[in-house]
Order: C-alpha cells, then structure tokens, then sequence
DNA sequence: TACTCATGAGCAA
DNA sequence: TGCTCCTGAGTAG
C-alpha cells in the first residue's frame, strides 16, 4: 500500500533491523543483479524516506533508490539461515542478514546510485508531512507551493513536488476533511486552510506509519477497521457520504480517479 | 483461464 | 493527453 506512510515504515524496519549490518543483497529475478553486487556485503549505515521514496545508504557511500510505485510491495519474514526459503513470484531484490528476510516485488524504481545523484532527486521533492518540521519550515513550502498556482488543489496534493508523501487515498480523504472541493485552484485558497490541510496529512501520517493503515475517520483511529469502514470517500462512489448522506463522486481527475462529495466540498 | 484493476510516475507529442 | 512499465489480487465465465 505505497503511500508515504508506508515507505516510512519500511525505513523504520531496515534502520532497526538491517542497520550497521552487512546484508547479503540479490536478484532472484535477474533484473537488479549487477546492481545488486555494488552493494551487497556492505554495511547499510542509515535508510531514509523522503515522500515515496526510500534511500538505503551503504558505507561505500552508494545508494540504493527504491520507489514502489502502484505495485511495489516488500515481504519480511524470519527465516532459518541454513535454508532459507526460495522466492516466490518476482522477486526484484532480496535482502537477508541472519534470519531477517526482505524480499521486494514490482518496483517502479530500484536502482544503485552516487550521493550526488541521490541529492538531486532529494531537491526536486517537496515538502514530507512526516519528516520533522520543528521550525515549520516545511509547513511554509506546502503553502507557498499551493498558493502559488493556479492548479486545481486535487492536482496539487498529487504532485511530490509540492508534498511529497501523499497519493490517490490521502488526497481524496485530506480535501473531505478540509471540506474543500478538489477543482478550488491552489491560489484561491486562504492561507489558514492550507496551513491546516497540512497539520491535518500529518496527524493522518501519523497514524498512517503507526497501524500500517490509511485510516482517516476520527472515530476509528484507535480501532482497527475493516477496510471498507476506513474512509469517507476514498472507492465510496455511489454510496451515501457518512456527514450528509449525499452519494459519493467519482470523476477522472489527470487520469486517477478522484472521490469527493459534492455537498461538503465546496 | 482470461480479463480488469490498483495506493505511481516518466516521457513523447 | 496518452502510452508505457512494473506485479498480483480479485472476479467473471
């Protein structure tokens, strides 16, 4: 489930368990094989995610670059390391040390680069909702981006040039909570809703990296809901909105389908 | 078994 | 805007 949150979590899961290790790093698949051996039996000295993307560091001051895209998913298990257990499906990368196993599937990025090439993709992210901003300097990028265009806000929240983290479900359910229909270009929003659009994605990220899932109704976030109770409008089209009863929208905003209601977004 | 769909994004035109 | 790439789950028949 790639959004932000989730690539998050799986830097927690190499920074706890992978860090100041030396992991063996393969291809099952083949596709990432040479690549793989640039950095295999090195040690992982720090992940960092920024947004979707996730940067694993390694002491030959290499860096690999992983972005799930849709279908990307990571699998870990414990293993035996005398038999380790063959791959299943499409396995692009596999990573053990001992008896920790992470097997990547479907990436849309997976690729060994230089840290100046790394600070380049760095620089062109936008700000991240989950990285700390003690200072608000982040918060201030996110407005500035927003009121500096005359896009739609459904487009802006989608673009990681302006935050950097959110994806399809985030964005329909922030804009449900903002009560802010997603056509309201970015410059004609008051300063004062995107300030709080922004502390809004951040408590949702928030519990996002906490439970593993994108849970988005006050009232839930200490349960733990089925999927088709978790949100307000996310795939909810044609069903009745849970403020005002008002069927749920659905229209293809820049290709990706995009769910609000119409009543309380306005 | 075949087809559709998905939480994404780069690129050409 | 449309095409392309990546993989697997769900569903129709």
């Amino acid at each position: 489930m790639p959004e932000g949150h989730t690539v998050h979590r799986t830097a927690n899961e190499f920074n706890k368990k992978f860090a100041g290790t030396r992991l063996v790093i393969t291809s099952p698949q083949g596709r990432f094989s040479e690549s793989a051996r640039l950095i295999s039996d090195r040690e992982l000295t720090r992940a960092k995610a920024i947004g979707k993307q996730l940067f694993l560091r390694f002491d030959n001051n290499l860096i690999l670059r992983i972005h799930l895209g849709i279908y990307g998913k990571w699998t870990w298990s414990n293993v035996n390391p005398d038999a380790v257990p063959d791959p299943v499906g499409q396995v692009r990368a596999r990573f053990l040390n001992g008896a920790v196993l992470a097997d990547l599937r479907g990436p849309t990025v997976c690729e060994v680069i230089s840290a100046a090439e790394a600070e380049l993709v760095e620089r062109r992210l936008g700000p991240d909702p989950l990285n700390p901003d003690p200072d608000f300097v982040e918060l201030a990028r996110f407005v500035e981006r927003v009121r500096a265009s005359r896009t739609s806000i459904g487009q802006l929240l989608m673009n990681q040039e302006v935050i950097a983290g959110i994806g399809n479900v985030y964005r329909a359910e922030i804009l449900f909570r903002a009560g802010i229909s997603p056509f309201t270009p970015g410059n004609s929003l008051p300063t004062e809703l995107v300030e709080s659009m922004w502390r809004d994605s951040v408590e949702l990220m928030k519990v996002g990296v906490k439970t593993g899932v994108m849970i988005t109704r006050d009232e839930l976030l200490t349960k733990k809901p089925k999927k088709a109770d978790r949100n307000f409008v996310y795939k909810r089209e044609g069903l009745p909105c849970r403020v005002c009863g008002t069927n749920i929208s659905i229209e293809i905003m820049a290709t990706r389908k995009l769910y609000f209601c119409s009543k309380c977004q306005n």
